[in-house]
This record gives C-alpha cells, sequence and structure tokens, in this order.
RNA sequence: GCCGGAGUGGCGGAAUUGGCAGACGCGCGGGAUUCAAAAUCCCGUCCUGGCAACAGGGUGUGGGUUCAAGUCCCACCUCCGGCACCA
C-alpha cells in the first residue's frame, strides 16, 4: 500500500540529491570559452537571474519563493527549448541587521552572515530550484569584494568627457596650463567619478551617530527618540548626475513595464528652462536662477535662496543679521521631513538686500525661506506669485507683490499656472508661452545674462556610511592632505577586526578604532590613515550579475569572453521596491563599465518583471506583529516544495498583490496527487494499467496539443496561473480515461515538470526512463490537431442569446446563418420579423438584428 | 496634492483584446464508497422568481459609442502602491 502512494518528502529529497551530485544545472559556456564544455555556439544563451536576497535570520518568507519559482519555471523550460541557461543565486550579505547584532552581542557580523547564508540556502534547496550553486556570490566575501572595490577604483581613475559624453581614464583629462602642483591636483579631484564633499547627513548628537533616513521618524531617531538635525560632514559621492541624460535613454531599450521606466524618468527628473544672473544690488554679485518659465521674468516681483545659499551671509544687511541667523540654525534643525512635510505654512526672512530684475531693471528684495532647496538647479529661485502656487502662497503671506505676466486663455481664478499669452511683458507682450521661451533665451544669450538650461533632480550619489559592515574604500588619507588610491594589486583591502562595533561618539565610524589597520605608511615613505568609511549596501548589488559568469576568477572581476557570451541578462524577476534605486543604480555602474570597455552591452536588463507582494490570510501585509506570516519550512513538511510552487504560480498573475490561503495549497495538492494516480498505481507502485501504449482517441489528442501549445505560450509571457489552471484541466480529462496512452502521458510530464520538478522527475523515472528530464526536449504541438472538427456557436437576437447550434469548423457564412434562422427559440423571438442585418463571427455567435 | 495600478460570485482569479461573463482552484450543498471517519469519486453552486422548462437582472457608480462593452469614450466613487515645496 505504502510504496505506491504519492510520498512527495521522499521524492523530493531524492530528486534533489540526484541533482546535486550530478551537478546536473551546471552552466558551462560554449567549447569556444570553455574547452571541457559540451555546448557548442550553435545553442542560444538565456540569462535568467533573481534579485538576490539579503541573508536574514528570519530565513525565507513565502514572498521568496514566489520570484524564485518564476524565475526556475523559465529556466528549466529554457533548457527544455535547447537555450544555453544561466540561473544563478548568491547573497547581497552587508547590511545593517548584522552589525546591529554585533554591536548587542558582540558577535562578528561575517559569523551572524554565514549562519544565516547556510539556513536561508537550505531553505532555497528545499524548493528544487536550478540553481548553479558552483555560481553563487555572497558580496562580504573578500574575493568578491576585492572586484567592488576595484570597480570603485575605476570610478575615482575616470572622468566624464561632456563631448563624447562618456568616462574615461583620469590620465586623459586635458588640465589647464599653468597650475601649481597643488591647484592641478586639485583640478583632477573635481573631476573624479568617485569624489570627496560634505554633505548633510542624519546626525544624532545624543547618540552620537549618523542614521539612515529610514532611521529617522519625524525629525526624532528611531531608537530613543532623540533630535537628529543635519549636519554637513565628509562623505564620498558618485557622479551620477553626469549620466543622467545617458540613463534617460538608456530606457528607450529596455523591455521593461512602462510604469518602472516612468518612475525611472520620473526619479532623474529632467526640466528645461533657462539660467539667469539677476545682480545683487550694492555688490559685485549676481544671483543665478533656474527657472522653467523664463517667459515669467517680467512677473518676478522677489527672490528666494535658500538658507543654506552661499551669498546669504554677504549680502544681508546689519539689521536683519540676527533674524536671519535665527532662520537659518532652525532651518538646520529641521530634517528633511520637516522641512518638506508641514509645508502647508510658509516660513522666511528678508535679508534686507535687493536684486535687480535684468529684463525690467526693477528693484526686488531677496528673501530667504526653505521652501527653496540648496540641493535642486542653483539654490535660488526668482519668485513668481502670479504663476507658481508656492510662490503664490509665500507672496500672499508676506504681502509682497504678485504681478500678473501670463493671460490664461480662459478666465480664471487665483493663481495661474498653465500656459497662454504674455501680457506686461515689455517687448515680448503678445507672445504665447512657447514662443516666449526661446525668443527670452535667446534674449538672455544676447544680453549675456543667462541661456537656455537643463536640469535633473536626480543629485549625485551619497556613496559612504559610517558603518562597519560594508566595503573599505581602497584609499588613504595622507598627513599633508592628500589622499591616494591603493593600486590594484593592494585589493582586496580586508574589513579588520575591531574591538567593538559601536560608532565612535565624534560620529567617526567603527574602523577608526582599528589602529593596526589604520595607520598606513606608503612604500614611498609617506604616512597615512585609510579611509574608515564604508560603501553602502547597493555597492555589492550594482554588479552581481557580471560576477556569476565568472565567479571564481582571480584576475579579473570576469572575463570579455564570458561577458560577450552571457550579457544581456534575458530575465531579470523581482521586488518593485527596487524600482528605481537598486536598478538605477546598477544601470549607472554598467554604463562606467561600459565606456571603459570592460563589459559590451550598455544596459544590463533587458527584460524586468515585478512580483507582487503576497500578503496574509488576512489580506494584510505580512508581518510578526500581525502573526500573520506563514513559514515555507512548515507548508514543504505538510504539502511539499512541488506544491509550494505550484500554489505560489497558481494565486493569480505574478505581477498582482494577492493573499496566502493554505487551503489553496491543499487544491494544487490535490492536483499533483490526482497526476500522481493517472500514472502509478498506487497499490503496487507500478505504473497504473490504464497507462498503455495506445493511440489517443481524438479529443485527448487535441486536448494534450492544446495543453502543450497553452502551457509553452503561457510560460513565455509570464502567465504561470492559466497554464497551470490548463494541466488541471488535462489531467481532469485523461484521469478519467481507462486507456492513458503513454505518449500523451509522458508528454504531459515534460510540461508539468518546470512548475513541479521532483514529481516530474519521478513519474519519468517510472516511465521507464532512466535519465533526468532536465534536457529532454519540450514537446511540440502540432496546429492541425489542435482545430475542433464542429463548433458551437451562441446564437442571439439583438444581442441576446436565445439558442446555441453546432456546425462544421468549416462551414460557410450562409450555412451558419441558415442553420441559425431555422432555430425555433430564434424565430420565436424573432416573432415573424425580417433579420435586418445578420453577423457572423467564426467559431463565436451569430447575431441577428431586426 | 500629484503620478501609477486595480475594482468581476462567499473567496483567489479566467475571459483569443470589442464577440456565449464567471475557465481553473478554494469554500459550500447533495450523493456514492465506508461499520464509521479520512481520502477518493460523481452531481450542483453569479443573483432573483419558479417544482420545472424558463424568464429577468448582473463585471464599483452614472452616462455614451456599437448589431454586440468586463473590455472603448466621458464624469465620478473606493482601495492599494509610489512621490511629495525639484522652481
Amino acid at each position: 500500500m505504502e510504496k505506491g502512494v504519492y510520498n512527495f518528502n521522499e521524492i523530493e529529497k531524492k530528486w534533489q540529491d540526484y541533482w546535486e551530485t550530478r551537478r546536473t544545472f551546471k552552466a558551462w559556456e560554449p567549447a569556444s570559452i570553455d574547452p571541457a564544455s559540451t555546448w557548442d555556439d550553435s545553442k542560444p544563451k538565456y540569462y535568467v537571474l533573481d534579485m538576490f536576497p539579503y541573508p536574514s535570520g528570519q530565513g525565507l518568507h513565502v514572498g521568496h519563493p514566489e520570484s524564485y519559482t518564476a524565475t526556475d519555471i523559465v529556466a528549466r523550460y529554457k533548457r527544455m527549448k535547447g537555450f544555453n541557461v544561466l540561473h544563478p543565486f548568491g547573497w547581497d550579505a552587508f547590511g545593517l541587521p548584522a552589525e546591529q547584532y554585533a554591536v548587542q552581542t558582540g558577535t562578528h557580523p561575517a559569523t551572524t552572515t554565514q549562519k544565516n547564508i547556510d539556513n536561508m540556502r537550505r531553505q532555497i534547496k528545499s524548493l528544487g530550484f536550478s540553481y548553479d550553486w558552483d555560481r553563487q556570490v555572497d558580496t562580504t566575501d573578500p574575493n568578491y569584494y576585492k572586484w567592488t572595490q576595484w570597480i570603485f577604483l575605476k570610478f575615482y581613475n575616470s572622468y566624464f568627457d561632456e563631448t563624447e559624453q562618456k568616462a574615461k581614464p583620469i590620465e586623459q583629462l586635458p588640465i589647464p596650463d599653468g597650475l601649481s602642483d597643488d591647484e592641478e591636483r586639485k583640478f583632477i579631484d573635481d573631476h573624479r567619478l568617485a569624489y570627496e564633499s560634505e554633505a548633510p547627513v542624519n546626525w544624532c548628537p545624543a547618540l552620537g551617530t549618523v542614521l539612515a533616513n529610514e532611521e529617522v521618524i519625524g525629525g526624532l531617531s528611531e531608537r530613543g527618540g532623540h533630535p537628529v538635525i543635519r549636519k554637513a560632514m565628509r562623505q564620498w559621492m558618485l557622479r551620477i548626475t553626469k549620466y543622467c541624460e545617458r540613463l534617460l535613454d538608456g530606457l528607450d531599450e529596455c523591455d521593461w513595464p512602462s510604469s518602472i521606466k516612468k518612475l525611472q524618468r520620473d526619479w532623474i527628473g529632467k526640466s528645461i528652462g533657462a539660467e539667469v544672473d539677476f545682480k545683487v544690488n550694492g555688490y559685485d554679485e549676481v544671483i543665478r536662477v533656474f527657472t522653467t518659465r523664463p517667459d515669467t521674468l517680467f512677473g518676478a516681483t522677489y527672490m528666494v535662496l535658500s538658507p543654506e545659499h552661499r551669498l546669504v551671509d554677504t549680502i544681508t544687511t546689519d539689521e536683519h543679521k540676527d533674524a536671519v541667523k535665527e532662520y537659518i540654525e532652525k532651518a538646520a534643525m529641521k530634517s528633511d521631513l520637516d522641512r518638506t512635510d508641514l509645508a502647508k505654512d510658509k516660513t522666511g526672512q528678508f535679508t534686507g538686500a535687493w536684486a535687480i530684475n535684468p529684463v525690467n531693471g526693477e528693484n526686488i528684495p531677496i528673501w530667504i525661506s526653505d521652501y527653496v532647496l540648496i540641493s535642486y538647479g542653483t539654490g535660488a529661485i526668482m519668485a513668481v506669485p502670479a504663476h507658481d502656487e508656492r510662490d503664490w502662497e509665500f507672496a500672499t503671506k508676506f504681502e509682497l507683490p504678485i504681478i500678473e505676466v501670463v493671460k490664461p486663455p480662459a478666465p480664471f481664478e487665483g493663481c495661474f499656472t498653465g500656459d497662454g499669452t504674455a501680457v506686461n511683458s515689455g517687448q515680448f507682450s503678445g507672445l504665447t508661452t512657447a514662443e516666449f521661451k526661446v525668443k527670452i533665451a535667446e534674449w538672455l544669450e544676447s544680453q549675456n545674462l543667462g541661456k537656455a538650461a537643463v536640469n535633473y533632480k536626480l543629485r549625485d550619489w551619497l556613496f559612504s556610511r559610517q558603518r562597519y559592515w560594508g566595503e573599505p574604500f581602497p584609499i588613504v588619507h595622507l598627513e599633508d592632505g592628500e589622499t591616494v588610491a591603493l593600486s590594484q594589486d593592494d585589493l582586496p583591502l580586508v574589513l579588520p577586526e575591531v574591538a567593538d562595533y559601536k560608532p565612535t561618539g565624534t560620529g567617526e565610524p567603527p574602523l577608526a578604532k582599528a589602529a593596526d589597520w589604520l595607520n598606513v605608511t606608503l612604500p614611498d615613505g609617506r604616512n597615512g590613515k585609510r579611509e574608515t568609511n564604508t560603501m553602502p549596501q547597493w555597492a555589492g548589488s550594482c554588479w552581481y550579475f557580471l560576477r556569476y559568469m565568472d565567479p571564481d576568477n582571480p584576475d579579473a572581476a570576469f572575463t570579455e569572453a564570458k561577458e560577450k557570451y552571457w550579457m544581456p541578462v534575458d530575465l531579470y524577476i523581482g521586488g518593485a521596491e527596487h524600482a528605481v534605486l537598486h536598478l538605477l543604480y546598477a544601470r549607472f555602474w554598467h554604463k562606467l563599465l561600459h565606456d571603459l570597455g570592460y563589459v559590451s552591452v550598455p544596459e544590463p536588463f533587458k527584460n524586468l518583471v515585478n512580483q507582487g507582494m503576497i500578503l496574509g490570510q488576512d489580506n494584510q501585509k505580512m508581518s510578526k506583529s500581525r502573526g500573520n506570516v506563514v513559514n515555507p519550512d512548515k507548508i514543504i513538511v505538510d504539502y511539499g516544495a512541488d506544491s509550494m510552487r505550484l500554489y505560489e504560480m497558481f494565486m493569480g498573475p505574478l505581477e498582482a498583490t494577492k493573499p496566502w490561503n493554505t487551503q489553496g495549497v491543499e487544491g494544487v495538492h490535490r492536483f499533483l496527487n490526482k497526476a500522481w494516480r493517472m500514472i502509478v498505481d498506487e497499490d503496487s507502485g507500478q505504473l497504473h494499467s490504464a497507462v498503455q501504449k495506445a493511440q489517443a482517441d481524438e479529443a485527448t489528442t487535441r486536448l494534450l496539443h492544446q495543453t502543450i501549445k497553452k502551457v509553452g505560450s503561457d510560460i513565455e509571457s509570464i502567465a504561470f496561473n492559466t497554464a497551470i489552471s490548463q494541466m488541471m484541466i488535462f489531467v481532469n480529462h485523461l484521469g478519467r480515461q481507462n486507456v492513458r496512452p503513454k505518449d500523451a502521458i509522458e508528454k504531459f510530464v515534460l510540461i508539468l515538470a518546470p512548475f513541479a520538478p521532483h514529481i516530474a522527475e519521478e513519474l519519468w523515472r517510472r516511465l521507464g526512463h532512466t535519465d533526468t528530464l532536465t534536457y529532454e526536449p519540450w514537446p511540440q504541438y502540432d496546429p492541425e490537431l489542435i482545430k475542433e472538427k464542429e463548433v458551437e456557436l451562441a446564437v442571439q437576437v439583438l444581442g441576446k442569446i436565445k439558442d446555441k447550434i453546432v456546425v462544421a469548423a468549416d462551414a460557410s457564412e450562409d450555412q451558419i446563418k441558415e442553420k441559425a434562422l431555422a432555430s425555433q427559440p430564434v424565430q420565436t423571438a424573432m416573432s415573424g420579423k425580417q433579420p435586418k442585418k445578420i453577423i457572423v463571427i467564426k467559431s463565436r455567435l451569430v447575431n441577428i438584428v431586426v
């Protein structure tokens, strides 16, 4: 009795061991690259990638297997379709939780990380995914981060050539004549794509540390509730802003969901306008502003500088000094959130200084306010209260003049921000907004007062963290103030042991405590200290998909031939939470590597799919506190990995957010059981006696071929839920037959295999095959056999169904009309009237209009 | 506030992109099998009325286009996600 039942636990263990010991899923480069390979170049390659996870102490949750199953189905399907498939896995293993645990317990983050990786790998293996584990990468492995550091040096040792719009080695940077050594060094440093800068960070004086944005809630530290201020600190930055245009353009060749592309475009935030210089009355200074509405220049009735603007100090008159100083201090105390969130009520201070509007010579007051951001544009604006809602609000509150310069096309109350016709604008009056923008840019340029300009919201990437558990920067700060980079031969620069993992009280990172490591003497005898910041978690994930191609290479990040062969990633699946940052950063790194000739394709990810979130049974986000978290381990023990995989795919479209329902797992489990019993005799464990070498009847043949077709095309379009439902229909049909042709059974097992590989392998074996089905060719369908001989048509009278008729599939329109009109219910519905028009949709319906 | 996405049975969801709404699964009801239960199998299951054949209604709401609308157009409502003074 026992030996014939579907014992999923035993079967799954057996086949996982089989795959592992035989390296079934090992990905080989073709023989032209790796002579040991049996692949040749005639086979197409397919690179299917998961967003690698952070190895959390919580282990897997049911959201992980969702995308991993999806990519696994595609990987297994593509293998059967004859593709050479690269399907790797790895760990984004630097990160805060392990470091916080280290602060609390003293356990080295590497220990915690390794333990978590081991646990999660065990969980992932228990789902039977077809990863090539020989290619596993771990961002915290010095053999990996050696190359992360190497890429950082590429940024450091490159500059951006504006005319060619690409990065080049820093040695090629044209240096102006007549610079002193120091000036020359500064000139070079100012052009590096990795550079140091004072940048505002979230500094918590009470905790003595810098906090990440998500650790600051309403201006207070998440832990302890202490005030957090913005403080300028020396930081490493990456010059991503040089790539704005390229990052925008590159999106055109990405087959991504348009919503994700839009998110990226909005994040980069390109806007077209003009820069205009306003003279400060009584000073030899100009305030440069950026505006998208240079056509409203005549309506500029005041200016606003951000509190951090460099001219504030210079131009503020004595009588306003105290108030301005106080305002600046208050603004500095506010977090970013406070400055934007409670923005309803505008604040500001008059500096006492005046500027001259270049188009009409008017004297206009200069204010400061924190509604102007130092980090966008020039940190200063011309305020046009008649046509900008923020300026309108400010002007109303501080009783500043409002002058209309754009006449709305239709009567309008309040602040009009749309396009119209210019009024009160001197010689430009009467122009449309669009015409005006062109003319004024020309005029400004001719007067040397400004020019057309483009601005982006995207800012340079703050690339350093005051943390221990991250990649160390391969940088030394010398005693004389010079900063030098290590050479490639000195890599990896390995994280040192430290006494404890807390930051120092002064905000210096924990690495400042590693005295032996910190102090260095260069080969030329100069002394210095190492950089103590570390890289952010994003760093390792910017290029891991490249390392998978050549994970053990000690001499290069990856070899050229392998990169040329595997790239780009054909399918990338992961969570929508990475829609902007990870994908943008990875694209940015890729463009640098492309410019320097290390990668052959300009965009790394050809196709992208975001899986949706899985909610708890209660339709709420899964969380420990709600107690609605589903543990995959438990599901696998109770129902098996195949049922787990199948259920996650059957729940609904991959991209949709959907609630978990354990009873649904039972449903797909029943399906697998049914499929098993269709093939295996439960009493004997032998093939079921109904499984015979026999010709399938017409209905079975048709359904089989329909099923092969639908499952294949559904996999191609990532519609796994409907593929599974089609397989259920097939099993419901064939399971009822007393004769189940072996040929049909075998084809079914093969198409089931990508979804439920363990049971499929076991059935394949019991059907008499001795090898894994991994590389069996995907069954073909015959379009002729799919066609129905007879079709049922609905017959409508005035759009209402009155009857159904059965006609030959190739019946002519006239034959169909005749048969439809002959129907008794149709005759009744027509009640003797003549048909005015008869619409025949072949194989669908007939509609009679009377 | 702005930008996306979505509203279909008791539930998850299908619906050749304008052509029979509710495939498939869950749940529920009934039956078979069983000493009994589990498991399995069969039948039913959008709503309303009817014993029934059948009739009428039905895809968030209201309007429109069309022989025909879940699908297209206009207005609105609700939920979810993202952004949030970017000049």
